[in-house]
DNA sequence: GTAGGGTTAG
């Protein structure tokens, strides 16, 4: 129960029905108290009644499935507050419009706020909007719900401009958050630059748009000239380093937050474990993860979500899904980054039980659930099963199918061996296919060596896509692993033409902490000649074992006789399996 | 009596 309503009951009646215990609050509560306050007289104090009804009000936001009973009685909850205002005994307040519109801006349906604004300008007892009002307002026409809308935040703006209330500290910083939701940087920076000397918290929005924007120098000149910074502000920070997936500065950062002594949040460690999720770095993960069990500091859906995210992609998928279990809430976040990370490990069957269960507790699948149980299909080979996930996205939950389902779908097939269908699938998908389902298709055709289908392919691709360096690689593949090195060399030849560049490959590893990065030959590290003797090393060992190198195919730009060489060092297929053959080993799993 | 900035899945 919240304290609001629990302090509505305790500290003006002493009768109640309820023990503080009895979360969460159903519309039975209130109608319990309801009656209670009404029994006792209570509801005849002007204050006590206006409280009532924003408690009631307060009880109704959160995210729950539509056809969940939770949702329909916090439909239920909203409803009912606004009867109370319809109903009331007293003249309305802009207190209890505010709580209204404050209501709405975290229900299912931002834009109802306004209803309430405009009830607020037209009530008769003359009610003038306040400083609260825009900040809620505002509020709601961000969010990003289906009713949220930059058009909508352009009228609060200009309302509360209107009424001189820009300048409030709290209004002033939603604007810029609100502007910086739609991606309108300009209209952010407008209303950042209205004030001469903008507070910690407006500076901070103002930071968390500019790196939401790519721009993330800017945001580190605005983070470094900040006169005083919070937790929040090195949050702010940090998560826009994890964002546009500059991790190891992500990282640094957090060491100097925690040397400069600044108090570490969940939302700080949420940054920290996504970086460590991208780099592929489990020795900081893990050590995040102990930081959270040292300060016994809760593990709520997101820091869990984060977690589990961390151990899927770090190789440590069955610690990501003690974690997973452990986990007391479980929204469709939680569900879809645990499905995830067992398709990604070739778990698809398992991957399937988890969606199952995820719809017995009631939860609502969204498009990434389903590129989760896609890939689970696809990597089980379960092509009806897939098939049959697929057409319920639209049939059963009115989710109409992105381009990568079309891509996961492909692949399905294509690595199925059913050439044939996956080309017919393409055929007939409703929206044009983009590269993916082409490369999904090239990448089915290297598998099955389908020289003929893999050309045609390739061709498909690169007119979607001309400079995809992906296609040409894949092509050169299929040529390479039929040893048709005239059909490799003409690939080269045709992508020098078009001035298309394979980006050089890189490999990210991270050994006691500190993170790693070699791209193809790379020896700047300063400790390259050891590395070079313990390769060489690995590689003799390799071969005494029996392991032979797949150079043929893998090769691509790079003369035969460094092939070898460089695969020991790099290569997309041969580089991880070396590395988790030799370098993974004395891990625990 | 009400409020603002930072955190999770492809």
């Amino acid at each position: 129960m919240t304290a609001s309503l629990r302090n509505v009951i305790t500290r003006h009646n002493p009768i109640t029905l309820l023990d503080s215990s009895c979360s969460p609050v159903t519309l039975a509560h209130v109608h319990q108290i309801h009656a209670q306050l009404l029994v006792h007289g209570r509801l005849n104090h002007p204050l006590l009644f206006v409280q009532f009804l924003a408690a009631v009000a307060l009880l109704s936001p959160g995210n729950t499935a539509p056809s969940s009973p939770q949702h329909r009685d916090r439909q239920l909850l909203l409803l009912y507050s606004q009867r109370l205002l319809d109903y009331s005994p007293h003249p309305p307040t802009t207190f209890a419009l505010n709580s209204l519109i404050r209501a709405h801006s975290r229900g299912p349906d931002p834009a109802s706020a306004f209803r309430f604004y405009r009830r607020l300008l037209c009530s008769p007892d003359a009610l003038s909007p306040d400083r609260f009002t825009f900040t809620f307002l505002v509020g709601a026409c961000g969010g990003g719900g289906p009713s949220s809308s930059a058009a909508a935040g352009a009228i609060a703006h200009a309302a509360a401009l209107r009424r001189g209330f820009v300048s409030d500290p709290h209004v002033h910083s939603s604007l810029i958050r609100m502007y910086a939701q739609f991606g309108l940087l300009d209209a952010a920076r407008r209303v950042y630059d209205e004030l001469p000397d903008p507070d910690l918290v407006s500076r901070t929005a103002m930071l968390g748009a500019l790196a939401a924007a790519g721009d993330i120098v800017l945001a580190r000149e605005l983070f470094d000239s900040m006169p005083r910074r919070d937790t929040i502000a090195w949050n702010a920070m940090i998560a826009g380093y994890s964002q546009v997936g500059r991790s190891r500065e992500a990282l640094e950062l957090f060491s100097s937050m925690q040397s400069e002594g600044v108090r570490v949040s969940a939302a700080t460690l949420v940054s920290v474990l996504t970086a460590c999720a991208h780099l592929g770095a489990l020795d900081q993960g893990r050590w995040v993860h102990a930081y959270v069990q040292r300060n016994r500091l809760r593990v709520t859906v997101t820091l869990g979500t984060a977690l589990v995210d961390m151990y899927s992609k770090c190789g440590d998928v069955g610690r990501g899904m003690d974690v997973f279990r452990r986990m007391e809430e479980k929204n469709v976040y939680a569900w879809s980054t645990a499905m995830s990370g067992l398709a990604m490990h070739g778990a698809g069957r398992e991957c399937l039980d988890l969606f199952e269960l995820m719809k017995e507790r009631g939860v609502l699948p969204t498009g990434v659930t389903f590129v989760s149980v896609l890939r689970g299909c696809s990597v089980a080979g379960l092509v009806e099963e897939g098939r049959r996930h697929f057409d319920s996205m639209r049939d059963q939950y009115g989710i109409d199918p992105w381009h990568e389902h079309y891509g996961c779908m492909v692949d399905m097939y294509g690595r199925a061996g059913r050439l044939d269908d996956a080309v017919r699938f393409i055929d007939s998908m409703p929206i044009e296919p983009h590269a993916g389902a082409w490369g999904a298709l090239l990448n089915a055709c290297r598998i099955y060596r389908n020289v003929e289908m893999g050309e045609y392919a390739m061709k498909k691709m690169v007119e979607t896509e001309s400079k995809n360096h992906g296609a040409y690689v894949l092509l050169s593949n299929i040529y390479a692993e039929s040893r048709n090195w005239g059909g490799v060399n003409d690939v080269r030849e045709s992508m020098k033409a078009k001035g298309v560049r394979k980006e050089p490959g890189c490999s990210v590893i991270e050994v006691g902490g500190e993170v790693h990065e070699f791209f193809v030959g790379d020896n700047s590290h300063p400790r390259y000649g050891e590395i070079e003797v313990m390769l060489r090393e690995m590689s003799r060992r390799l071969r005494s074992a029996g392991y032979a190198a797949k150079t043929n195919a893998v090769m691509f730009d790079i003369e035969e006789e460094e092939e070898e060489d460089a695969l020991r060092r790099h290569g997309a297929e041969v580089g991880d399996r070396l590395r988790a053959d030799c370098l993974g080993r004395g891990r625990e799993h």
